[in-house]
DNA sequence: ATACCTCTTGGTATCGCTCCCAAAAGGCCG
DNA sequence: CGGCCTTTTGGGAGCGATACCAAGAGGTAT
């Protein structure tokens, strides 16, 4: 910055402010600067800047995974909704693992966020605990938790199958199956298949066909497999709740494999309303759980909290949608 | 970090050292620094230190998409090869747009990583001059651009394509038409229709079967709309190549919907080795890059330079590979 | 012409950590 | 017990930017 300002003939200071939005450089001075730093390559040090304003311009957002369209969507309607006030977005990934997550906590905090958004409610007590003592707004999304950290923006994974199922059983079916990972790895998941049984007993209902498919996240191959036992271990099955569109997708494919009719010999319903779920022939019933609005509706909380708001609601409740589709009417 | 040398009764420069990895501790130091340190509440500042170190430990990696399979496997291959040395990696997403990459880029460089990993080898005048200027290592994946920055790791996507027409004209057909994106927003995705036109024009035969689907990335939606478009438009179509496995099955489905055997009437072929292409009835033909390893050979080759070897190769090329499978038989 | 205001610019100290150098502590030997 | 080595600890300066304070330049009103 000083080569900068002494070819520009100003002061460092001047540079400085050259750099920044809002700041009082006339804009004859800011051109010959900006030309000067464009000249010798200069690039501007964030991490000097950082240091001295304790100021860092950032988010920080953790998601289980990068290959995932729902996380993407949140993200996406959180970084949009952060850009419009000049803030970054600064993304790690947990691989589903709260272990994982805490590490990765740690190096996020490190840099000194303003704020951060990670993604489900449970966490080791390690991570709770760095959360808490941050210092800075603290949202956890895609869950409702019981005992919050700071703010949530998310939903019941556990009603929103609740009503699947209700749907199911008005349907006249009882013989109803959940396809789900094993292990507690993903908490949305083990969630989902909690809510499975409640709703199954609520009806009164036998809740005990739950197929463990391996380890969260489970992926197409795994859903085809564990519908293939589920095919030879209850032949009875009338109906198969899947833990995501794509374990369902999956299901569906083995179904077509083996000249089983979905829907009439089996109805497949999954969960997410990804793409696949509505171009799939036929098409799956599933629940939108509307993730981008869960990013936007976050990135619209933060900034009201960082501009000192008091008055914003802890916990922001977003209602899934039911999507009846082809593959269970 | 003053605070907790206070209450460990060490000096500063001691509790610095407990916090690296193979500093000069006794081992009962150090145990009494890190209870301090948790018993305060105090977390380590990367800004400080990094600025006063001239060290970040951390790699920028810029991707398209965090929506996307292959991209994930590659970034997985690459953080896992890089934390073997304790290194992280800073991961941006530039939305398939060299604007928007030149924007990420700019930003990650401010932060001062240790190298840059871009994917694609097409970037704006000044995107490029950033990264020459940058004075780190540079690796330019999943192309092989003519004037490559630094280094590079990736394939090509044309040739790929070319052995994709290879096989359909092998086996006698000759009505090909590709479904692509609109514009050369997606290098890959342009590349790949080049090598199309190229390779039928190389048997001589006609290459002006060219759907265009939207912008890319194009998804299962559009391919099925192209597909309809290209049925009606072209209707002794024999064969379709995709940019993507995703738009590959879109086109899929918009046959079975109706009413047109596939293989038979007519074959798809996709690109990419999604776990879609496998599951889908009928599975698809695709070709796999090796995303994975196009992570792992960069984390290798950064790994290598960064050591200050001088013989580490410019360039390395990745041979995908062409899977046959039931679409296309 | 002077007072007064706004706009623009400059100088100094400092953010929290670590490099570099120096020195104390502990262990082993003759 | 002193000499010599290795291991562990401490002190001062500085990384590259900006907060804060101060002052010069230019314009307007009286």
């Amino acid at each position: 910055m000083a080569d900068v300002a002494r070819l520009a003939g100003v002061s460092p200071m001047t540079v400085s402010r050259a750099f920044k939005r809002d700041s009082s450089v006339s804009e004859s001075t800011r051109e010959t600067i900006l030309k000067a730093a464009d000249e010798i390559g200069y690039v501007f040090d964030a991490t000097a800047s950082n240091l001295r304003s304790q100021k860092t311009d950032f988010v920080a957002v953790t998601i289980p995974s990068i290959n995932n369209a729902n996380f993407a969507e949140t993200l996406r309607g959180l970084s949009e909704g952060l850009k419009a006030r000049g803030l970054q977005t600064l993304l790690g990934y947990t691989d589903y693992d709260i272990q994982e997550e805490e590490r990765l906590i740690e190096q996020l905090l490190r840099r000194r966020p303003e704020a951060i958004v990670v993604t489900g409610g449970r966490h080791t007590p390690r991570a709770r605990r760095m959360l808490q003592n941050a210092g800075i707004p603290v949202v956890e999304t895609w869950d409702l938790p019981e005992v919050p950290i700071g703010h949530v923006v998310g939903f019941s994974n556990a009603q929103a199958v609740r009503g699947m199922v209700d749907h199911f059983v008005a349907q006249g079916l009882t013989r109803i199956a959940f396809i789900g990972g094993d292990a507690d790895r993903d908490t949305r998941g083990s969630d989902r298949r909690e809510g499975f049984i409640a709703a199954m007993r609520g009806h009164g209902l036998d809740a005990s066909r739950l197929i463990a498919a391996g380890a969260p996240p489970i992926s197409m191959r795994e859903g085809a497999a564990a519908m293939g036992r589920l095919l030879e271990a209850l032949p009875d099955t009338q109906a198969v709740i899947c833990v995501s569109d794509l374990s369902a997708f999956g299901a569906l494919t083995e179904c077509q494999r083996r000249g089983i009719a979905v829907p009439g010999r089996i109805w497949i319903a999954g969960f997410g309303d990804y793409e696949i779920a509505e171009v799939a022939v036929p098409s799956l019933t599933t629940i939108n759980p509307f993730p981008r609005e869960i990013g936007t509706r976050t990135a619209a909380l933060l900034l009201e909290v960082m501009d000192g708001r008091q008055d914003s609601p802890a916990r922001v409740e977003i209602t899934p949608r039911l999507l009846i589709r082809e593959s269970s009417r």
